[in-house]
DNA sequence: ATATTTGTTCGTAATTTAACGAACAACAAT
DNA sequence: ATTGTTGTTCGTTAAATTACGAACAAATAT
């Protein structure tokens, strides 16, 4: 799969982020990151119809897509987006619908 | 407690359009759609470094998400943007980045 | 009538995703 | 030292995704 060719950098990364964000839980996750900065993983654990466990999965995807990072504040865990890459995507998705 | 009673649709249809999205090769396609609104899709397989079925496949889950739409112009098939939903897919990305 | 062009569908295979409960690790509190 | 809280990791399962070539269908061109 030679994608590199024909497909930008800036595409992929895009569909990267997209990727991340095509979720629901992920959707939701990162919309309430979007308004208030940082959440408390125990919080979304009660508010969502998931296992722990499925949620921490949501979870490491988003911070493996750079969108959230955590900070350890024992014995709670503070998810934080990650501005960096947030105004990244920002960005990409405003070039790409043209916004 | 089902998910629909947490997430709302505004988040499921936003979900769902990023997922649409959210590979390398439709987000090319739909980079292109959204500047020039129509393409012929043997335009793309010659672009693109990938099988035809494999094209078609990736062109049909872009017609099921609303994205797209195709126009029979024997024996072309010209795919159009489909501009209804991209201007919803607009209007909730630019809500969900504050844009 | 036959061949060509165009794109979808079929059959298949490998990989990824999504979900759960159980087990585990880290740390606080008792 | 033991208990409780919090969240990750493990093991498993089912379903979806991605990819390909071959076969097929529809329409045009020869």
């Amino acid at each position: 799969m030679k994608i590199s060719s024909v497909i930008t950098d800036t595409q992929k990364k895009t569909a990267r982020y997209a990727k991340a964000l095509g979720h629901p839980v992920r959707m939701y996750v990162m919309d309430l990151l979007s308004k208030q900065s940082c959440c408390y993983s125990g919080d979304l654990t009660e508010e969502l119809p998931i296992a722990k466990s499925t949620l921490s999965q949501h979870l490491k995807e988003l911070k493996e897509a750079g969108l959230i990072q955590g900070e350890i504040e024992s014995p709670k865990i503070k998810y934080c987006i990650n501005k960096e890459n947030w105004a990244e995507a920002q960005q990409l998705f405003k070039s790409f619908f043209n916004l």
